[in-house]
This record gives structure tokens, sequence and C-alpha cells, in this order.
DNA sequence: CTTGACCTTCCCATGATGGGAACCTCTATA
DNA sequence: TATAGAGGTTCCCATCATGGGAAGGTCAAG
């Protein structure tokens, strides 16, 4: 299989391959005669946990973690739970931060007519104005 | 007022005015002899106004529009509205793929017993194996 | 044997931000 | 007045994960 074949194969582009290859998230595959990179089985399965990693948002450092986890068959599973756990968290917070952006903005695009009147109470908010709600 | 002061004044770091100068994003202010940069209070304002709509998540391509439109006395609110109703879309949808990432680790932080055992849902479901949730 | 698809390496760009070096300037104090 | 230290200046580099593209080698089908 080489490096097209696994990238249909496991989602990840080729692009991405030899770039986790060279930062050492994954190993260097043999190389055929013509120094095409070749991939087993073994390294396609090793690829789509990556792909399924990055896909719930772990970063490529989590993953490297999770990766050295999977591959040691004696580790505790707490210490897999610690990182998903605290991964959650982290999802957690930017979640209450979108939202209260979305909060902030939803109130401001209310109040703004979205006319073709010069009125706009969006651009009085970024430029400091209080908006004035007038109890609707 | 000098860019230390500037960035007190407004919470953007000295750096990051330095850089907003650097793309155009704002203006090149006046220097002294000594090529210090030098803020007029309406130059405050104006980082005040960028400060606070990548604050709420604009782009700096977006608060550039924003602030375009901000010096357009003419414009029609109706652009600013379609500016911000398409960043709140935006957000949403990062917050649903947020969301979607949450539950699923959730979902498999909740079936790992997080002990000293190696057995751990959360790999295998990376691994690519289905979890069985025996009902519980 | 040619063509086109695919592989290789290498460099560059993104977006928004920070770090730091090397050097200049201002102000307060010994 | 000399000096220290705080803060200004430019310039380059790093981050994180990803894509684009050039230049050149390789493979398979017609």
């Amino acid at each position: 299989m080489n490096i097209g074949e696994a990238s249909s194969a496991t989602g990840v582009s080729a692009k991405m391959i030899r770039y986790y290859e060279s930062i050492g998230l994954i190993r260097a595959p043999l190389r055929t005669e013509s120094n095409y990179r070749v991939y087993s089985s073994d390294e396609v399965h090793t690829l789509r946990f990556v792909k399924r990693a990055r896909t719930l948002g772990f970063s490529v450092e989590e993953t490297a973690t999770l990766l050295g986890l999977w591959q040691d068959k004696e580790r505790a599973s707490a210490e897999v739970k610690a990182i998903a756990t605290g991964h959650i968290g982290a999802l957690e917070t930017k979640i209450v931060e979108l939202q209260s952006m979305v909060k902030t903005l939803k109130h401001l695009a209310h109040c703004c007519g979205g006319d073709e009147r010069p009125n706009c109470p969006i651009l009085d908010d970024l430029a400091g104005e209080a908006i004035k709600t007038k109890g609707h």
C-alpha cells in the first residue's frame, strides 16, 4: 500500500501522513526500491487511530500520548481517562466562550434594523457606545 | 500617548498594535522626533473598536470591513448586520461541532473504568473497535 | 515509447500571537 | 551629570496544523 492508498483508506491526506512522520507521531514506514513509502495494515490502523483522535479534537501532542498508551498493553485506563476528561473540560470552556459571543451578537443583530439607513447598534457597540434596549 | 499607554488603555498588546499597523488594519500614527509612535484619542478609539470586534470573534479581515463601515457615515446597516449574522452562523456551527465531540468523549469516558486496569473503551474507540454499551 | 497519474523532497504561506536580540531614548535618582 | 532601568524601535523566529506548488523520479496503461 503506497501513501495515496493509505490516505484514501484513512482519510488522512498524504501531506499530513508525511508530516506526522516528520514530527515523529508515526514511525517511518519501509520503502520500495524506488523510495516509495509502503504501509502495512498495522500502520494504516495507527493512522486511523490518529485520524479519530484528531476528529475528536485532541491535539497532535495529546494524540501522541494516547498512541503511546494504546501501544502499551500494561497501561492503566486512569491515565487515558484523565486526558479525555481534561480535553472535555477544554472543549466545554471553548463552547461557553463561543456561546457568550453568540449571545452578545444576537442581541446586537436583533437591535439592528438591517436596512438602508446608517443607524447601526452593532457598530455603536463595537465603538463602545452602550446600546439602548428601549425595553423591547 | 505612546504605544505602551495606548496598549494599557485598550487592552491590545504593543506587539499587536504594531502588527495591526503593519497589515494595514489601522493607519500608521504620527511619530515623535525620536521615532516613537504617538496615538491620539481617535486612534485609541479605533483600537478599542478593533479589540471589541476581536473579542466577539470577528477575524482581523472581518474587523477591517467593520472598521470601514464604521468610518463610512453613509453605509447601510444591512451590510453590517449581514456580516454579524454570518459570523453568528459560523460560531454556531463551531459550537455544534464541539458539542458533538464532547458528547462522544463523555460517552467514552463514562464507559471507561479509569482505574489501574488496562481495559479502556476510550482507546478501543480510537482504535476503531465499536464500544459495547452493555445497556448500562 | 509516451502520457498521465502518482511518488519524492523542499520551500513557502496561512492567522494571530508571543519571544527575544540588538539598539535607541527617556526619566528619575545617586 | 552620570547612570540605571523602563520602555521605545526594527527584525527575525516560533507556534499549530494544514495546504500549495515546483522540480524531478517512477509506474502502469495504451
